[in-house]
DNA sequence: ATCATGTACG
């Protein structure tokens, strides 16, 4: 027996501190180890510790061995095993265990019930729930928060009343859970009676998780206000999530300053702070920020936080929007060199970068690779495909997705609509709309420019009159901008001045009707709308073009000379005018109302923005690299036939993304569908 | 037990 050696302790030892050193220590192996050799691995308490650490570590070959070889002293404590099973995944090994239990007490039944829920099965874990010889306060939150975490929130709720009814008393966990319910909902009203039943309940204490769950119920119910003064209430007593809940609450109502504001006062931010501010710019339209505060976020924090699957989506979402492909691809190797592992919502923003980048190619090859692919997947492909003008192939995935069982949604329509307006698919598409349940006001804008590029402008016209709802910005939008294709001046008038009524202070509607005007000629017309719109206060926004290069986004206008390389741009430029005025091209100056105020007119023909930007590509680039150009307006009909030319003189593959569509030039042809 | 990710039309 030993008794010296301060390694090895001698079995006087109480059992009690082995207990401790197993459960401080990282690793279960050299504890193990140690109890072997002093003989002590018999005692149960060791033992089933042991086990609990070696199930926690996922490391469930070891934990069984020690379950099975302490059946010969003790009755194992099963239920430690059995979660480890559920956590990891073994479904199988689970179930067997829990079949072959001689005694099951409330644990076993909780443990079973909510691995059953973690793996989203809650159809077993409900009759798991009702099979249960006894319940504790515990089973029910279990049982709740199956629900709530899997967006069953109305189940959720209805179990709660059931809980209250069978007499049990909510706890400030149950509370927390079917709060989280509510906040889903989003219903201020459910809110309010939630919380007076709450404010009523007995021996509640409003720690900081429950008054944190408030917050956010509030905010997700659109009371800022409210959830603003359980945030100050809170004082010192608040803890990251409270912050967290509170900064994601502002970036949800679009109030950017106030979401900052809160993220720069904080101290302890985690990498859920940053992923908060990160997807908030994203997701209002942002995205410049938050591509730099994720940059922010590698350097000033030195990777601590380190990025997460949560980050990079927000990052590949942002990089979509903006079009920096170099940008997405530096991201996607930070991915790989730090071993971030996406999920499937982490893929699909891959697929929408790839996308919005014009790399449809590439999004394809990450949509074949992902194993596990949902609705968002099939969408966000689709309406790539749509953007690329690729009907067809559009076509061919929606019936994919319906053979592998994923019903399409309100966006798959939304897509699949715009894929055949696109691709000129008129007859598919009318049987489409057909098949949907309930058209919303979305489909019906789809609808109308799918109709109205199609040239059939009467029947978008009556489709309009027989919406059970009243008609959105994007159904008249789409009206006005099909009689700009066709030259319906009449029918225009009275779709701009429906959509002025929606859209009051949107300049592109008045610059529309002001060029259809211009198209038939009517120039006091043209005048008229440009009063209204100096009366009204409506500024015209400026479009504008881009290339990335070198890491960095240049930007150009219409009759832009601020950039460094200007002068040998617009020397590209003429030179190319020139040689495409040889080969026939003529300028044509009608669509320049579009892009440039009425008094810069004559200078700015021919030097619109995209223009500018394609000839800097060109001096930039290298020979035989696709150029790629983004433009946040759609590219104007003198650009188009110009990029035409470029590309046949050039010899250039010219990609142009302009607002939600590409159009792809190679050798003097466009491949877009898209009609003028 | 509470906070953070992706898609769509003019």
């Amino acid at each position: 027996m030993p008794t010296s050696s301060s390694t090895a302790p001698d079995h006087s030892r109480s059992w009690a501190s082995f207990l401790l050193l197993i459960r401080s220590s990282p690793s279960p192996i050299p504890v193990h180890a140690h109890l072997l050799k002093l003989g002590l691995l018999p005692h149960p308490h060791l033992r089933n510790a042991l086990l609990h650490s070696y199930a926690q570590l996922g490391l469930l070959h070891q934990a069984r061995r020690l379950f099975d070889e302490l059946s010969r002293w003790a009755l194992p404590d099963s239920n430690s095993l059995l979660s480890a099973y559920f956590k990891w995944g073994h479904l199988r090994e689970a179930r067997a265990l829990f079949h072959a239990m001689p005694r099951r007490n409330v644990v076993t039944w909780t443990a079973t019930l909510t691995g059953y829920a973690r793996t989203g099965d809650l159809e077993s874990a409900r009759r798991c729930f009702d099979a249960m010889p006894h319940r504790t306060v515990v089973s029910w939150n279990a049982m709740l928060s199956g629900y709530s975490q899997n967006g069953f929130e109305d189940e959720a709720l209805r179990l709660f009343h059931d809980m209250v009814d069978a007499g049990f008393r909510p706890n400030e966990t149950t509370w927390v859970l079917v709060i989280s319910s509510c906040a889903a909902r989003g219903d201020p009203s459910l809110a309010d009676s939630l919380a007076t039943l709450l404010h009523r309940a007995r021996g509640i204490d409003f720690n900081c998780f429950l008054k944190t769950a408030l917050l956010d119920m509030y905010a997700k119910c659109g009371r800022l206000a409210a959830a603003r003064r359980i945030f100050d209430d809170l004082g010192p007593r608040k803890n990251t999530v409270t912050w967290n809940a509170m900064i994601s609450a502002y970036m949800r109502s679009g109030d950017l300053a106030s979401a900052r504001e809160l993220f720069d006062r904080m101290l302890n931010k985690d990498v859920v702070s940053w992923n908060s501010m990160i997807a908030g710019y994203a997701q209002n339209g942002q995205s410049a920020f938050a591509v730099r505060l994720f940059k922010d976020m590698l350097t000033l924090t030195g990777e601590h936080p380190k990025p997460d699957e949560f980050t990079m989506a927000s990052v590949f979402s942002a990089c979509g929007h903006l079009g920096t492909l170099e940008i997405g691809n530096w991201a996607v190797a930070f991915l790989g060199k730090n071993q971030i592992r996406l999920g499937t919502s982490g893929y699909n923003s891959l697929i929408f970068m790839y996308s919005k980048c014009g790399s449809i190619k590439d999004a394809q090859r990450i949509f074949q690779e992902m194993e596990r692919k949902d609705a968002v997947s099939y969408n966000t492909l689709i309406s790539g495909l749509a953007a690329h003008g690729r009907g067809r192939e559009a076509l061919e995935l929606m019936s994919k997705m319906k053979e592998e069982g994923i019903n399409p949604d309100h966006a798959t329509y939304v897509g699949i609509l715009t894929a055949c307006s696109h691709g000129g698919l008129l007859q598919e598409g009318r049987r489409l709309f057909e098949t949907i349940e309930a058209p919303s006001n979305d489909h019906y804008g789809c609808m109308v420019d799918l109709l109205g590029r199609a040239g059939e402008v009467e029947e978008a016209n009556r489709l309009i009159q027989t919406m059970p709802m009243k008609p959105h910005a994007g159904v008249y939008g789409s009206l006005l901008n099909a009689c700009r294709i066709y030259r319906r001046t009449n029918l225009a008038e009275m779709a701009a001045y429906g959509l002025f009524e929606i859209e009051p202070n949107n300049s592109g509607n008045y610059v529309l009707l002001s060029n259809i005007y211009a198209q038939a000629g009517r120039w006091e017309d043209v005048d008229r709308v440009r009063r209204m719109m100096r009366k009204r206060g409506v500024m015209k926004a400026t479009g504008w073009s881009w290339v990335e290069h070198g890491g960095e986004v240049h930007k150009f206008i219409a009759g832009d000379r601020s950039h460094e390389r200007c002068s040998e741009i617009y020397h590209l430029l003429a030179n190319l005018r020139r040689r495409m005025e040889r080969s026939g091209y003529v300028a044509d100056g009608s669509c320049v109302l579009r892009d440039v105020v009425e008094e810069d007119r004559e200078e700015m023909v021919g030097v619109h923005s995209e223009k500018l930007a394609v000839c800097f590509a060109l001096i930039v680039s290298e020979a035989g690299e696709a150029i790629r150009v983004m433009k946040n307006m759609r590219v104007c009909w003198d650009c188009h036939t110009a990029i035409k030319a470029i590309s046949k003189l050039e010899g250039r593959e010219i990609i142009v993304r302009d607002n939600n569509r590409f159009h792809h030039f190679v050798e003097g042809q466009c491949s877009c569908k898209d009609y003028w």
